[in-house]
DNA sequence: AAACTTTGCTTAATCGTTTAAGCTGTTCAA
DNA sequence: TTGAACAGCTTAAACGATTAAGCAAAGTTT
C-alpha cells in the first residue's frame, strides 16, 4: 500500500514546520496568525498532494474516534438491519461512523463485542440488550462509556434508553381483536426474561381482564429461539386442537408471525375466518399472505434517530437525559377483520 | 470517561519501563529475555489494573487496524444485510472488525463512504459496487489499497471478486419455466448499467434462443429503482395486456418480486396456472404467498465466507487471486409448477 | 532610542504503543 | 584477570496528528 500523504510531507514540501499546516488545514490561520500567502502555499499543497488526515492519528491525540458501537440481535434480521440503516444514516449526518456487532441474543457474545469495540475507542454505544447483560450495561456506566439501549432496556438498570411501550401497544393489538368480536385469543411469544416481551404478554393480558374474558394461561406459548420452527408450529397445534379452541392469534415478534403463518397456511386454515392474526413489527411478507397481516408498527425512524441524537448528547455533556416511550401504531388490515 | 489503564501505568505500578511491559504483554519474553519473575509480576499486575490495550495506539504504530471497510447498496435489504452478517461472522472470525456504509446505488454516495472509511484506515475494502463507480475501484487498485468486490463486478475493470454466473443462473431459470410449458416469458429487471443485471438478462435471451421461442424485447421490461412501485405494476399491467401475453413471469431481483407479487396478489391471478413466476434471491416472503415461489438461491455463505478470506490474502500479500463464479441453485416450488 | 507589541513562524511535548539499540552486571572460558 | 557471552533491564525514537510555549524580526509607542 502506497504511503499516505501525511502533515509531514506537505510541510516538508511547502518548507515550514507541520505546526503550521496543521494550523491551516483545520482553519485556526487566524487565532494563530499565519500569514496569508503561506496559508494559501500550505493549502495549494495539501490539494495537489491529495492529503487526507489520518483520523487514527486524530483518535489517538484527540481520545475521540467519531465511532459509534452497534450491538444488535442479529444484523441480519430485518428489524435490526432496519434500526441499523437509520443509525447509520443518523450517525453520517454528524459525522460519525458505526461499528456494528452481532451478539445472537447471547450474553458472552456480547460481552465479547463490547470489549472489542471498547478497545476500538467508540466514543459510545447503542446496544440492543440480550438476556442476562445487565452486568454489562452496568460496567459501561460505572466507567463512563456513553451507552443508549434500543428497543429493549431493563427496569433494574438506570440507563438512557429509546424504546416502545410494549405493554400498550400489545394491549391496543389485542384489544383491536376483542372489540372485532374474538374472544379465545392465544399468544405466541419467546421464552425469555428480556423486560420488553414481558411487557407485551403484560399487554396482553391486562386487554384480557379488561374485557372480562376468561384469563386461560395455557393460552399464552412460549416458544425457544433455538428451535423456533418446530415449536410455533407444535404450539399453534396444541392452541387449535384446545377443547376451546383459540379464534384469533397475536404473535409477539415478526419471525414467530413469520414461522407461525408458513404453518398456518400448511394447515389450510383460513384467515381471519377461522384464526385472526395480528404480528408485530414490519415485514414484507406479511403483505404477500393471501389476506394482508395486521401488525404493529414501530416508529423506527424516530427510534434510530432519536437514538443516536441522545447517545450523542450523552457523549457531549455526560448527563443522564430521559426518553419517554415511544408510540406505536397498529397497521389493520384484513387479518383481523371482524368475526363473521 | 475514567481514563484507561495503559502500558504506563501498569509500568510504574510493577516499576520498570513500558517497554518490558509490551514485551511480556506481547508474549516476547522469551525472545526478549525477560526474567520469569518480572513477567509474572507484569502479567498479574495488567490483570489486577485490567488493562486493555488501546487498538488506537496500536493501528497508528502498525498501520493496521485490523478493520475491514464494507459498501453495500443498503443495509435495510435482506440481501445486503445477510451478507453483511456472514461477513462479520468471518471477519471477526479471523481478529477484524467490519465498519459498513450504504451506498444506495448511488456512486457519489459510494465515493464520500470510502474516503471516510480511507481516513479511518481500514485495512481494505469489500464492496458491493454500485452503477458507474468503476474509477473509484480503479482509484483503490491504484493505490494499492486492498479491495474485493462482492456480488458485482466490472468487466472493464480488472479486480478480485467474489459473484455467481449471473447469465447462467437466470438461463437455467428461465429453462426451467421452458421445460415446464411457458412459452410466453417475461423478464422485470432494473434499469441499469450494471454489468450482473445485464447478465441475467443475457441469461434469459439465451434460454429463449436455444428453445426457438420467439425472441420478442417487449417482454423485457426495466425499472427504475427510484419509482420501482409503481413502474413494476405498469409494467406487468403491459405484459398481461399484450395481444399475446405472459404465461411466466421472471423477476431479476427479490425486491422486484415482492413489489411484483403484491400487484399480482391483487389483481387475482392464478400462480401458476394463469402466470408461473421465478424470484431471484430469497426472502421469507415468498413462503408465506399462497404458493410457494420458486426462486434462484445465491450461496450467500460461500460468497460472504470467500470475499474476506479473498481479501485477507490481498491483505496479506498484495498478489492478484482470481475467483471463480460460484455456482446458484435454483429452488423449485409451487410458483413454476407445470402448465396446465 | 529604549521599551513594548505584534506578526509569523518553530520547537517540542503529547496521545499509547512498539521495537531497535544500548547499558549494566554476572558468568564463564582462556 | 581479562574479556567474551549473555541475561535482564532501560532509553529513546517512531507512528501522525495537535497545541502550548517560545523566539526572532518588524512595527509602534513614548
Amino acid at each position: 500500500m502506497k504511503r499516505k500523504v501525511s502533515l509531514k510531507d506537505i510541510a516538508q514540501h511547502v518548507g515550514v514546520s507541520t505546526a503550521l499546516v496543521s494550523y491551516v488545514l483545520n482553519n485556526q490561520e487566524k487565532e494563530k496568525r499565519v500569514g496569508e500567502e503561506m496559508a494559501a502555499r500550505i493549502r495549494k499543497a495539501a490539494g495537489e498532494l491529495n492529503y487526507q488526515p489520518n483520523q487514527i492519528a486524530k483518535s489517538l491525540k484527540s481520545g475521540k474516534t467519531y465511532t459509534i458501537g452497534l450491538i444488535v440481535a442479529d444484523i441480519s434480521n430485518p428489524y435490526s438491519a432496519n434500526i441499523a440503516r437509520i443509525i447509520e444514516d443518523e450517525a453520517k449526518r454528524n459525522g460519525y461512523t458505526v461499528i456494528f456487532g452481532s451478539s445472537d441474543e447471547n450474553a458472552d457474545k456480547s460481552w465479547d463485542l463490547i470489549n472489542v469495540l471498547l478497545n476500538r475507542q467508540v466514543d459510545g454505544f447503542i446496544i440492543a440488550p440480550s438476556e442476562d447483560s445487565e452486568s454489562q450495561i452496568l460496567y459501561l456506566k460505572e466507567n463512563n462509556i456513553p451507552v443508549v439501549l434500543i428497543d429493549r432496556y431493563f427496569p433494574s438498570v438506570p440507563a438512557n434508553y429509546v424504546a416502545i411501550d410494549n405493554c400498550k401497544a400489545a394491549y391496543e393489538a389485542v384489544m383491536h381483536l376483542i372489540r372485532n368480536g374474538y374472544r379465545r385469543i392465544g399468544m405466541i411469544t419467546y421464552k425469555t426474561k428480556l423486560f420488553h416481551l414481558q411487557e407485551r404478554v403484560k399487554g396482553y393480558q391486562k386487554a384480557i381482564e379488561d374485557s372480562n374474558l376468561l384469563d386461560d394461561q395455557s393460552l399464552i406459548k412460549e416458544a425457544r429461539e433455538s428451535n423456533l420452527k418446530e415449536e410455533v408450529q407444535q404450539q399453534i397445534d396444541e392452541l387449535l386442537s384446545l377443547s376451546e379452541p383459540i379464534d384469533a392469534l397475536f404473535f409477539a415478534s415478526n419471525k414467530l408471525a413469520v414461522n407461525g403463518l408458513k404453518h398456518i397456511k400448511n394447515l389450510k386454515i383460513m384467515v381471519p375466518e377461522k384464526l385472526a392474526i395480528v404480528g408485530f413489527d414490519e415485514t414484507e411478507a406479511y403483505d404477500l399472505y393471501h389476506c394482508p397481516i395486521t401488525y404493529v408498527k414501530q416508529p423506527m425512524l424516530e427510534l434510530g434517530r432519536s437514538a443516536v441524537k441522545l447517545l450523542l448528547d450523552v457523549i457531549k455533556d455526560d448527563s443522564v437525559k430521559d426518553i419517554s416511550n415511544l408510540d406505536t401504531e397498529l397497521i389493520i388490515r384484513e387479518s383481523s377483520g371482524n368475526k363473521k
